[in-house]
Order: structure tokens, then sequence, then C-alpha cells
DNA sequence: TCGATTTTTGACGTACCGTCAATAATGGGG
DNA sequence: CCCCATTATTGACGGTACGTCAAAAATCGA
């Protein structure tokens, strides 16, 4: 099953063009910019080609979530296995996260346009279990940080506050922060200058909080971010 | 001018009436659920009546996207002015923000349409400035807070890091956390039973990270919370 | 009561989705 | 090399929704 005829290969090959031609149009003209028409023209093949691939619009727009979806775990995972204590690997993930939004901006308008319009119901039962597989995956990842780093007694978790409590806090604030940056023009005038480094900075507040040994006073976390950044941008896939 | 005359009277509501059915077919069926001919028929008129009110769909979303703005700043203005000292005031600005998602749970739709589907150019400049008036409302009100927490010497911020940061990280951990829980059906398998809590627990470690006296191991800011949000939801306009 | 003005209507033009019968390409066997 | 069964591709078509606008209805003042 591993050797593929020329047929198959040739079929995923347009099927990947597709993705990349509707990515396009997305970060063009956001949803409203996206048009099975204007796909196929620009892929030079009629429309009905193109349902060949996708039952309708909705499946294109999950299968571009997988696909960054699966690129973002395989990004945590990659920064999880970082060598060093626990919140160096924690701060790798979220350089990771960093990364991921430069290498997929796409993907935020995918998530959004998902979660505003109810399409769920139109799409395939198998990508959507892919969607959510991968969201549980990554938040896997971070919770065994979590876990380690109360287990190698780098954080004593306050009573009542479960490592899913950091996670989600995390989690939180990374997409919180990454969805106004994203659609917000002028966060300047509002005196955020660099919306990654405030980022950053609330990150560690919070670990810091948490008591998160080594505190973000002991240790540079931000140039340790950077490293960890155009370390994990390098190995992207493809 | 302050008086009106019985038809300006009757646009204005119908205005609201219309907002208001399109507000149910939101929350009901997303963005696809939203229908001009439908709102239309709902409201016993026929669709150029409707185009009447509001120039296009979009119009439509930017003035409830407006009407919940409008809300949520005279929330947080009226916990900004709550009584006590700066880090009860903060939090209670966090609990207008529990208040003002419950109140109006359909706002979260409109934003992620509104950001996803690059609406903006379709819309009237007058609306979209007061959606930006509000956003900058609503950034002055809570960075004025963290103002007062530093004149009144309950806040030392480290170097390097401005009131600006402090509302960045609060408004990107609230916005993520109410994000995630508004969209995600399946929280609790993943370990977060209460979002709400978590996002209790992780603003508080966030400020206690931040030195913000009176740190929550020395007050009880959930308590205070509750107290807040019942008083604010209590005194909706409406 | 009448005519001028405003309001309401719904048929119409346009755009896009998704389908499917018709057409073209392919490729294995004679 | 040709033939035909099978597979791939096409684009016309039906359906739905948006936004427009000329015509019809309602309102209002004289």
């Amino acid at each position: 099953m591993v050797v593929q005829t020329r047929k198959q290969r040739e079929i995923h090959e347009r099927e990947q063009k597709i993705l990349e031609v509707a990515r396009a149009h997305l970060l063009g003209g956001g949803y409203l910019g996206l048009n099975m028409e204007r796909i196929a023209a620009e892929m030079e093949y009629s429309k009905g080609t193109i349902y060949q691939h996708f039952r309708n619009k909705e499946e294109i727009l999950i299968a571009l979530a997988n696909q960054a979806l699966q690129l973002r775990t395989s990004m945590f995972n990659r920064a999880a296995l970082w060598p060093g204590r626990s919140r160096e690997r924690i701060a790798a993930v979220g350089a990771a996260a960093e990364a991921f939004v430069e290498t997929a901006p796409h993907y935020f308008l995918v998530e959004q346009i998902v979660r505003a319009s109810s399409i769920w119901e139109k799409t395939s039962p198998e990508r959507r279990e892919i969607m959510a597989r991968c969201e549980r995956q990554c938040v896997a990842i971070v919770s065994g940080v979590v876990r380690d780093a109360v287990a190698q007694g780098d954080l004593d978790l306050p009573e009542h506050h479960s490592p899913e409590d950091v996670v989600f806090g995390l989690w939180s604030l990374c997409l919180g922060a990454q969805t106004i940056s994203f659609s917000s023009d002028s966060l300047a005038e509002i005196g955020i200058p660099s919306p990654t480094q405030s980022l950053r900075r609330g990150q560690n507040q919070m670990l810091d909080g948490y008591g998160w040994r080594l505190l973000s006073t002991e240790f540079d976390y931000f140039a340790h971010m950077d490293r960890v950044k155009r370390e994990i941008a390098d190995h992207v896939p493809e």
C-alpha cells in the first residue's frame, strides 16, 4: 500500500495544489474571497473536477485546518522534547506557537470561519475527527510538560489547580494574543508596539506567578525562545 | 432634536426589532443561518424595507457588534469605578467581562465573522468608527486602573513593561479563554470542567506574577467577582 | 377629496453553490 | 493499431441568496 500508482500520486498532488490555491484566495479576500469557480479557473480545471476532491467548500476549509494543525502538532512535539529544564521546554512550546502562526497565518482565518459558521454538519466525520485529535494531542503535549515540571520539583501547583489549568491559561493567552494581533491593525496606536513581545512578557509573568522555576528573572527566556524559534522554523516539513 | 416624530420612533423601533431577529438567527445557525429574506419574512415586511435600514448584510453584523460593544463599554466603566483597592477594581473588570459574554453571547460569533470575512470594505465608515472607539475606550478603562495601581503603590511594573502590556495580557487571556469555551464543546474531556473558574485562576496567577497587591493569596477575589458580576448583570440597560 | 410625497413591495439581474448527463481521455486486449 | 469498457472531465442547469429599482400602496397636507 506504500507504493502508489502514478494516478494516485497525480490525484494527491492536485489535491495539494487545490489547497494551495484556496489558501492564497483565503488570505487575499477572507471567506468571501474563497470561491469554487475561481479556484477551478486558476487550476485550469473545471468546477466538477474540484468537486471530485472535496464534496463542498467546507471540506476545503477543514482540510486546510487539518494541514495546519498537523504542522502545529509536529512543531509542538519537537519543542516539548527540547533538552533542558521544564520551564525551558514550556517556553520552547511558546516559541513553537509563535513559529506556527508565522508559517501558517491562514490558519487563523480558517479557525474563525469554522467557529463562526456552524459548518460542521456539512463536513465529513473523518476530517472532523482528525481536527479533534490534533487538538487533544497539542493539549496533551503541553500538559505533559507541566506534569514533568511538577514531578521534577520545578513547579508546585497551588491547591485546587490542575495541570490543565496551566495549559488552559497558556493556551488562552496565546490564542487571544495572536487573534488580537492578527486582526487588529492599530495596536501600535493603543500602546502595543510589539504584540509578540507583549505576549512573551505575559507568559513569563503568568508562569512566574505559578512560581515555575527558573523564574524569568533568573533566566533569559527571550533569547532562548528566539533560538528555539529559529531552529523549529528551519525544520518545517516540506 | 431630542424630541422625535412618531415616524422617527417607529423607524428606530423597527431597526431594533431587525437586530433582535438577526441575533436570534445568528445564534441559531451561525453566519450561514443569517438570511435577509428570512429576516424580512419573520418581520412581516419585504426585503426592500430591511434594506432601507441596512445597506447590506454586513451592516447588520456591524450594528450587532456595536450594540454589544457599547454594552461592554458601559459594563467596564461601571466595574472600573468599583470602590476599593486597585486590584479589586481590575478583578471587577474581569467580572464585567464574564457578565458580558453571558449577556451577549452572540457577540463572539459576530466578532469572529468580522475578523474572518474581510467584510470591512462593504461597511460604512461611521459604523466602523463606532467599533474602533469602543475598543479604544475599553482599553483605556483597563489601562486607567493599571495606572492607578502604579500611582497608589499597589503595583510595581518590571522594567520594560508598560501598563499596556498588562492590559494586553489580561485582554488576551480573557478573549482566548472565552473563545475556547464558547466554541469547544469537549473541554471537560480534556480536563477543564469549568473554563470560567480556570480563567479566573489564570488571571489571578498572572496578576500575582506582576506582584499586584493584594495578592490572590491575601484576598478572596472569587467571592468578590461573584458579587460584582451579580451587581453588574442586574444593572444592564433595558 | 385629491394630488404630492414617502414608504413598501417583489420581480429581476447577478453571483455562486453543488449536480449530473454528456463528452473526452485512458488503457488493456485482440 | 484499433476498439471499446472504464474512468475522468466538463459546463449547462436548478436552486438559493444578495441587492436593486420601477411600480404600487400608503400617508399626509391642503
